[in-house]
DNA sequence: TTTAGCACTCTTCCTTCCTGAGTGCTAAAG
DNA sequence: CTTTAGCACTCAGGAAGGAAGAGTGCTAAA
């Protein structure tokens, strides 16, 4: 028990260690059951025998890049060994054109407003995935208003149109139970754009309101309708909202056959807040794709499960993230291939501007 | 086996039989185990034996009221005895202050875009009832455009504002690589208006858009990006989304435990437009709660679950439903009580205009 | 360092057996 | 005719006991 061996993660491994380390990991995702000397034999073309692979397994197993669920099963891939896998071992796929096609194809959504996109995006990804799949909008930085519109639609109702610094628009009916002329209408816009512009959240007070309400006179509480409007939309846009989809895929694994675990995990998947305050997103900097491995989440509910994360771009400096949930035996390659190919998707999406007028537009 | 006994669902019941049938129910909706005639001795509170109740619990179960999951075991209520409960026995619950309170603060709902209220709605209640929820407005009529309005933002974006004839508002900042002027902007405003105003999504033909454009003239493409716009605004409208909510509650219930069964319910739950097709809306004319008890269901998914719903009045002639899916053994009483109150309570936040401005807003 | 051989360990699966709940039937009592 | 007590019978569910088989670790030889 008390053997003195370097369990250091620094010691480098023989590369038919890695092979070995890499043939477990591959026949364990594809098919859940621990892998045996014996079927090595097959799966690393080593030309050595099974005695030969047992020592290494065993080797491996000690240094903790493999567990062994019981004495007489095979061995298992442990987080440590998945990291390994994922940093230096696992092939980068190539997605094939029917793939590339299938999600270029879905990317052409209709209806841009902003959320459906993203919400769009994440189901397609859990259908593409067959995981359970999660999408956010980055929480911007403070966001402020940037012009009121009113647009008189009869008599008695009018339409607000707010649009913020980030270029987000939203629109509201409002009715009356009294009549409005559209000179109040004019007045009432000049009085909003001069008076609430370039204000956060929090800067909007109770005070300035009723400052502007003195000011609208015959308007009586127009001024504090229409600003709460406002304020509902900024908001929302800085509680972020995050989509989940597919997690009805968490049943499709075998790891979760016991439903007490799938409930657990479930249930965590659709308390979204909680979900998305777990996502270390800060750390998604450098590189576009992040895979965090059992333990290695923070989230309690997460620690023997994986994330898959990519983040994209919605312009103005904002981000995005979609992420892939599902058990740590995940085909890591072919989700974040397939992940990063639709943030990219995204990014682009969120970058164009609308076709020229006139010119055909350019496929690239 | 070849008894001649009428099966008649005309045969009146006695009222001890309903008795007992009434407490076999309730108390299976409670446990979710078999009843036995010694359980029932207390339960419904008759001076009788065992012997009796065992002997009426035969004749129930003859007439098909109960079954036996297997000889030895108690009796469980059959669909056609839920039907009876459901139909006479069962008693109105009426909510606890606690809980309307509960559910009239969840309705104060922020930002009132349709499809965001429809989707909160389903999520309180799955929420509140501890079952799979799901929520729709249902599809209107054919929905036309009432207006268009083009706001400037800067020399070369502007905001499309689309309104329909359902009231409804949407709208899109649109940017362009070319300038534009205020004067070219009023023009297509006024040429979007009487070209396209009052048609609907299907005459909205690529034809009508060459006239149009050929009228704009300078404007180039601008009017087929601001139509298909509105096109797409149309479009989701008439395909009126379906939100799901808290399917994992599945997981919730013993008649779930089976990871099979609960995989077949959940991916049919997701599979969103399916379950809004196979829900028989014209049927909920009259009362505003309906309950579909197992195989009364059209979807083969549904025939051994249970669907109750409620609709609620959008406005200007549409109506929506929210609804609750779970196994047969359902807390119906409960569930039609919440559900309706929250049908009730969208109805009103629908119907209402904004406050009106001055005078201070009188609770009901 | 690699390999063959072999004893050993455990899970998994099957069979068997037992227990207890709940029934249906019969015959007596009201 | 209805109700009740008594009793034999059925059947699911759990416990116990093997038997089979996979895979290991160790030893000793190559």
């Amino acid at each position: 028990m008390l053997n003195q061996k370097r369990e250091d993660s620094a010691v480098e491994l023989s590369e038919r260690k890695k092979k070995i380390l890499r043939a477990v990991v591959e026949s364990y995702i594809r098919t859940a059951e621990p892998v045996g000397s014996k079927a090595l034999l097959e799966l690393a073309d080593l030309n050595v025998s099974s005695a030969t692979i047992r020592n290494e397994l065993a080797d491996l197993t000690e240094q903790g890049y493999l567990e062994q669920p019981h004495t007489s099963a095979g061995r298992i891939p442990s987080p440590k060994g998945y990291r390994l896998y994922v940093n230096e071992l696992m092939q980068e796929q190539r997605l094939s054109l029917e793939e590339t096609k299938q999600i270029n194809e879905a990317l052409h959504l209709k209806m841009r407003e902003l959320d459906k996109v993203i919400d769009q995006a994440g189901r397609m990804v859990s259908q593409l995935t067959n995981y359970p799949a999660f999408a956010l909008a980055g929480n911007a930085r403070k966001v402020t208003i940037r012009r009121f519109d009113l647009i008189m639609v009869d008599g008695n109702s009018f339409i607000v149109v707010v649009m913020t610094d980030s270029s987000v628009v939203r629109n509201k009916l409002i009715r009356l139970p009294v009549d409005l002329s559209e000179p109040q209408l004019q007045l009432l816009t000049t009085l909003l754009n001069t008076s609430f512009v370039g204000k956060t959240l929090d800067e909007l007070t109770p005070e300035l309101m009723r400052v502007a309400e003195h000011a609208a006179g015959s308007s009586y509480g127009l001024i504090s309708l229409v600003v709460s409007f406002a304020m509902e939309v900024l908001e929302g846009l800085e509680h972020s909202a995050v989509y989940t989809a597919g997690t009805s895929h968490i049943l499709d694994h075998p790891e979760y056959q016991d439903v007490g675990k799938a409930q657990k995990l479930m249930s965590y998947l659709s308390e979204e807040q909680a979900l998305a305050e777990s996502l270390p997103l800060p750390a998604l900097g450098d590189d576009n794709t992040k895979i965090l491995i059992g333990p290695e989440n923070v989230a309690e509910e997460l620690k023997d499960t994986s994330v898959v994360l990519a983040s994209y771009d919605i312009g103005d400096g904002m981000k995005g993230v979609i992420g892939v949930v599902g058990p740590t035996r995940m085909d890591y390659a072919k989700v974040a291939a397939k992940l990063s190919y639709v943030a990219d998707g995204l990014s682009k999406l969120f970058g164009q501007t609308e076709l020229p007028p006139g010119k055909p537009e350019k496929e690239e």
